[in-house]
DNA sequence: TGAAAGTGCGAAAACGATTTCGAGTCTTCG
DNA sequence: CGAAGACTCGAAATCGTTTTCGCACTTTCA
């Protein structure tokens, strides 16, 4: 590879001044510039990270932090599609992306960051009371959270509360009155959907039994079928069962099908995602769609103009809207 | 952080002398090591990576390469659990790991990884023909590919003609003599099913005419309905299709379902993998299972194999036996 | 006893960039 | 005309390691 050194011999000029003018300093003359940048490009030169990074302490790298509670990890249905679009927008940015994991460097997601010297950290699906989660984000590290928001930090939300809402009130319009809901573990998620829920009742004059709304995890089959077993259960049972998440929500499909229960026909259930995978599963899953792709690539963007401007303070919020996808999983009921 | 230096004047010994202790260089005496060692331990030291990069040229970072021509990239069904695998296991060998694109520090993927100065890379999923690829395979970076042997390099593979062979062996046993396939584009992975589905035809003495053999794209649903459409048009149409992989057998449905047709009692399916998504749906798929966790971990550990011994030579190729997960989509023929 | 071999350590030169500071030249203006 | 300022550039220090080489001292053995 080509060295700085290399292009100062080739242009005459020292080193320093090869720097400065690939650096865009202004002591450097014109016609020099333009002959150093001429020389640099037929060179194939590239800076080599490692000394930039011992210079400057940063890397063109960005850290993702992306554990959930299941610990499917890169497997998870949605967030690979969250982390896929981030990782192409990074690319094109000329980022490489690391996977921070407390267990490299040290022994928490800072460590491993400071270690790596990341420019940045993309936090994602984790749980964020995690005392390393919050000593990251409050940390000298730019980063942008995804789905949670810290004061005074930057973050991409998918809009749950209307995410929810919305679902009820299509089964409310589909002339559903008794509904069970399987939330998934109490993350700020749950509660901003479980919020639209409760909000959707109150508008559409829909009362709820206590025993109606059970506590699940996201992506657990076993646990999230057990809830809807006990709701099937129940002498009165929901005419509707709203899932946390598209792939318990086919997951559960078992149970159906073990008890002789058709679905719209007998039973009707909602996911929420709206996975390709939920729209090419048999009959299809009635579901809320988030934009994983718009996600990752506005979080992505978000963290490189932080970066970029070298100001933290560009606080902002970004609101990602779901949308219904009707699907075939709920019955008109008449 | 605290670097060599503080260490040098806390142990009272210069930082080459640091250096080598922490190195398991010979000399150095004996009780020195140790004070150096607990010095070192109490200060939480780490070696800087880029300082450490720069002067040794390794950055203890595997580089990933990972695309398929459906360009799903992370959110690949199948992928994703090698990949998770690997990198649990490239973690717990204290590397970070690195996506390898063409698009970053240079113009090919050998460029990225000698730019990032990856100490190895894991090769998966792509077309192996591709002379980037083949540039990268044969260059002085340590590499084992997924599912693709090189001349005297390392490999994982799932074995795939056994895996095709067994499946045909089950379509034999329930009674299926009219067999047809859809497979993916000509990969030496499929290449290799082909054959053991041959052979499988051979043995059992089933003649298959050439129109049932329809070659389509992994993971491309709509392409693969269009095979699976002509097949069904067929005046003699087959009693099983075996499909490229699971993802595509899933989203086939629908085109069975728009036809009237009931799996398994007018037709039979197969499907390729075993996602764990094979047998949450219903009813569930007959396919066969490779053990995506088994191929990420081996690769990860023969990768590190190769990298800490320091010689290439440890040529090996690891085959993992795939397993039939009979499913409910294959009719017992009378 | 003297040369050879073995031990334990440090000085210093790298690796490839960035950045500060000063020096030299040229213009400008009172 | 002389001083001040603008414009270009380079020397050198620095980031934190690794690694070669040489030096001093001790032990071994003919």
């Amino acid at each position: 590879m080509a060295t700085i050194k290399d292009i100062a011999k080739a242009c005459h000029v020292s080193p320093s001044t090869v720097s400065k003018a690939l650096n865009g300093y202004a002591d450097v003359g014109q016609q020099t510039i333009e002959r150093i940048r001429e020389t640099a490009r037929k060179m194939n030169y590239r800076p080599d990270p490692a000394a930039r990074m011992l210079k400057t302490n940063s890397s063109h790298n960005i850290g993702i932090v992306f554990e959930d509670e299941t610990m499917c990890g890169l497997t998870h249905e949605f967030f690979s599609h969250v982390l896929n679009s981030a990782k192409n927008t990074l690319e094109a940015h000329g980022y490489d992306i690391t996977f921070i994991s407390s267990k490299i460097g040290g022994n928490s997601f800072l460590d491993h960051c400071r270690y790596r010297k990341v420019d940045g950290v993309l936090i994602a699906s984790v749980d964020f009371h995690n005392e390393q989660v919050v000593e990251l984000v409050k940390s000298e590290i730019p980063n942008v959270t995804i789905d949670y928001v810290f004061d005074s930090h930057s973050c991409v939300m998918s809009d749950n509360v209307q995410g929810a809402y919305d679902l009820v009130k299509y089964l409310f319009e589909m002339g559903h009155r008794r509904i069970g809901v399987i939330h998934g573990e109490r993350t700020s998620v749950t509660v901003k959907r479980l919020s639209g829920f409760y909000k959707a009742c109150r508008d559409f004059n829909i009362t709820i039994p206590e025993k109606y709304i059970m506590e699940s995890r996201y992506h657990d089959i076993d646990r999230t079928s057990a809830c809807a077993e006990k709701l099937l259960d129940m002498e009165e049972r929901p005419t509707a069962i709203m899932f946390p998440d598209d792939y318990s929500a086919i997951g559960c499909r078992t149970l159906f099908e073990r008890r002789n229960l058709r679905i719209p026909e007998d039973i009707s259930i909602t996911g929420y995602d709206g996975l390709p995978l939920s729209q090419a599963t048999r009959p299809r899953l009635t579901t809320m769609h988030q934009d994983a792709e718009g996600i990752g690539q506005k979080a992505a963007e978000k963290l490189v103009e932080i970066i970029e401007s070298r100001q933290k303070e560009i606080v902002e919020e970004i609101i990602i809207k779901p949308n219904l996808y009707p699907g075939e999983t709920v019955r008109r009921m008449e």
